[in-house]
DNA sequence: TTCTTTATTAGAATTATTCTAAAGTACTTG
DNA sequence: CAAGTACTTTAGAATAATTCTAATAAAGAA
């Protein structure tokens, strides 16, 4: 009897929701961004960039990759997430001394930092105005402007 | 022959600068934050907030108290600078993931921080102003508002 | 003083992350 | 499209910052 699956893809082992024509994408992504197209980089790319907006940590995307079935080893998935940091895929929020997130979110905004849970949640750059910038010190030049509102129960 | 000696403050170990008077200042300020008055913690708080506002690390504590001829443990500095933080003697500043810096200044402002050397710069509150905050999702209540202009050499 | 509580300490333990070096895979070039 | 070269992946060791442990010491109360 022949096997009844509907398409065979090119991946080596089946990712949920990692089609054909999304592979193609994420090959195209990582090609524009100068990163060699392999398995566990297009897998995990799947699973950063296929559910909108999105903050985790490494040990989260781990977790992910290995309850989606795949087996990458943590030190893929740091390297991955450093080479996509690098490459301007990622943004790093750094609300945590101790663990890094990493944000899919790449235009400009803010963020909730919900101190305990360590969630994060985004804040519209509109909602936030920043006005009379103070003068950048000689010799430097600002690279970024990091807003982080945190946040504690309130007690009743 | 007698020692040439000025004075012999109550201290075992005689700290740059921790004059008697100077001594007893902070022992006040430990008291009324409601710490023991213990020698350690009084030598490091001489070290912390004797010479304005400071940004520093556990390291760099550690560090200056060995070059002040302390014998401090590592765990000392940091069960001290966590009690000065939970007693509102100091502040964390969070701008790096894997390290924390400790901030004497207790107002209001912000940060600068050069990415590569570590190096943290108060910014005045007024250089600054925010307009529009976001409204702060039910349950909760802001606890802080942290602004961190990360700088980069300026590249000729 | 003496007692009770809280601090200090050395070193082990923990956590997040990076490194190492060996084996595998992608891209290039002829 | 075969071979070579360069880059990736990986398990596990290594590192860095911080916390924990449990034994000793010092502080404040009675």
């Amino acid at each position: 009897m022949s096997s009844p699956s509907a398409f065979i893809g090119p991946s080596k082992t089946a990712v949920a929701g990692l089609t054909p024509a999304r592979e193609r994408a994420l090959i195209q992504r990582l090609r524009a961004a100068n990163l060699r197209t392999t398995q566990p980089r297009i897998q995990l790319a799947h699973l950063l960039f296929g559910q909108g907006d999105r903050h985790l940590t490494a040990e989260n995307l781990f977790s992910e990759a290995k309850a989606a079935g795949l087996t990458v080893s943590l030190a893929t998935v740091y390297n991955a997430l450093n080479q996509f940091l690098e490459a301007g895929l990622l943004r790093e929020v750094i609300v945590d001394s101790g663990r890094s997130y990493f944000d899919t979110n790449l235009t400009n905004h803010f963020h909730f930092y919900v101190d305990g849970t360590g969630e994060l949640i985004d804040v519209p750059p509109q909602s936030i105005t920043i006005t009379e910038m103070p003068k950048t010190p000689d010799g430097f030049r600002v690279s970024g402007v990091d807003v982080v509102l945190r946040l504690e129960p309130k007690s009743k």
